[in-house]
DNA sequence: CGTGGATTTGAGAGAAATCAAATCATGTGG
DNA sequence: CCACATGATTTGATTTCTCTCAAATCCACG
């Protein structure tokens, strides 16, 4: 077949990692189900106890946790290739949302298929491990983010992170990249007010920095964008590793 | 000996996974290298490639990264029996700093007998792997905490959270707990000044809900200090798994 | 008893939130 | 093909929380 469900996984995990003939062969014969998706559902909620993994095959996610008092943080944008819960292989309860941005194709893989995948195949283990360290170093990026720079700075940084991340699974070229995303959605990922996200969105556009059309990205001036925000990719950890 | 380095990993580990004889026998077996050290020293920094890991086996550490500019963002606090630096196993180069809160007793272990440990005990590497992913919901939990939460519901959730994890490890009973740390250093936890921190402080005294005296504090109303932070335990992951 | 770090207090400034309304798209049905 | 509904973006005015700056006080320690 013409692009397998596991394709998008082969081609993100060999980003970071380095796999040999029989790990990408385990992988290929992975069972994966197939499923299509719209924009804005929540595939896994909080608190749940998944018994299978979500891969990202086409389209975007993202994880969020929502306060008592009805607010909402998204923690991380997964994008093709990702699985955004790898994580409930090993925490049986889910501590917050994983949610479809877009119309989605996802695959999902039973925990059972994982766990003989991991002892049959440990260099996948390890890489898989992997995938959940480069998740971690992300969300403390987004700690320091959220936590210590400005709305400008914030905004350049995420859409360098993004640019990077899509680029090297070939979805991004030249600064540009599509991303259905809204400005409100913008603004729970930043922490900041939906009024904010469109004023900074509007300085960095008046600055030559950046154009918007619709879902359609583009970076104009990347080494300006990512100097403004502060922004340094040696935590996305994309070197190959054995 | 009265209690060698790996009890600590030990007790801290066994709080959210089950081990059998043969994982406890494996980790009393590690080699590990005793250091002592004094309050605020960077024992793992930026950049670096380390070759072993680090367990906190006495005191307390933290993991931080600067800014450009010079700010500082704390990203998480450790206690004893923790090993902050594990991800560098499979992560190459640090992207931010490991450094001593207070004076500490360390453990190094050798990434070699970790790896040789983890192949010998899949359920042991498992453990492990469960503790990155904790440590991964924690930094989940502070995205939210700084993004979204005032000073007060911040602070008041900071303290809850350590306190429940010190209790685990049996330096927390009744709501008191020792630890050294400076307003300043809450700052960097929180995202905040000094100057708020201090005042945060002082409302959270008047109100009855702590006390604070040098380095002990003492949570004088749990549930409502809870409540004020919207604090729910549940990404802790603190019920021992297979 | 002096010294330096930590805490506390006061006053003013600023970044961003909130509130409210207008404008702009997009898609639908008459 | 246009009126209409809906959601997204944009704009303006006001408020609020928190920061910054500066200085005073407190406290442990040599």
């Amino acid at each position: 077949m013409a692009g397998s469900l596991s394709d998008a996984l082969l081609r993100k995990i060999t980003v970071s990692n380095k796999l040999d003939g029989k790990d990408v062969e385990a992988i290929r014969n992975l069972s994966i189900e197939r499923r299509m998706t719209g924009p804005r559902e929540i595939v896994v909620h909080d608190g749940e106890r998944p018994t299978q993994c979500c891969l990202v095959v086409e389209g975007f996610m993202f994880r969020a946790k929502t306060t008592f008092d009805g607010q909402r943080q998204i923690l991380s944008l997964h994008v093709p290739g990702e699985i955004p819960d790898l994580q409930s292989l090993h925490l049986r309860i889910m501590d917050h949302d994983l949610v479809t941005l877009t119309s989605c194709t996802l695959g999902f893989i039973p925990h059972e298929a994982l766990k003989r995948l991991n002892s049959a195949r440990p260099n996948v283990a390890a890489a898989l491990w992997r995938e959940t360290l480069i998740d971690a170093a992300i969300f403390r990026e987004w700690i320091v983010n959220v936590g210590r720079r400005t709305g400008l700075a914030r905004m350049a940084h995420l859409l360098s992170e993004l640019r990077r991340r899509l680029e090297v699974i070939g979805r991004a070229s030249d600064g540009a990249f599509r991303l259905p995303i809204t400005q409100a959605e913008l603004a729970d990922c930043l922490a900041m007010s939906t009024v904010h996200v469109n004023r900074v969105l509007q300085e960095l556009r008046r600055e030559g920095l950046i154009e918007v059309e619709r879902s359609a990205f583009h970076l104009l001036n990347q080494p300006k964008l990512e100097e403004l925000g502060q922004f340094d990719p040696h935590y996305l950890h994309q070197t190959p590793v054995s």
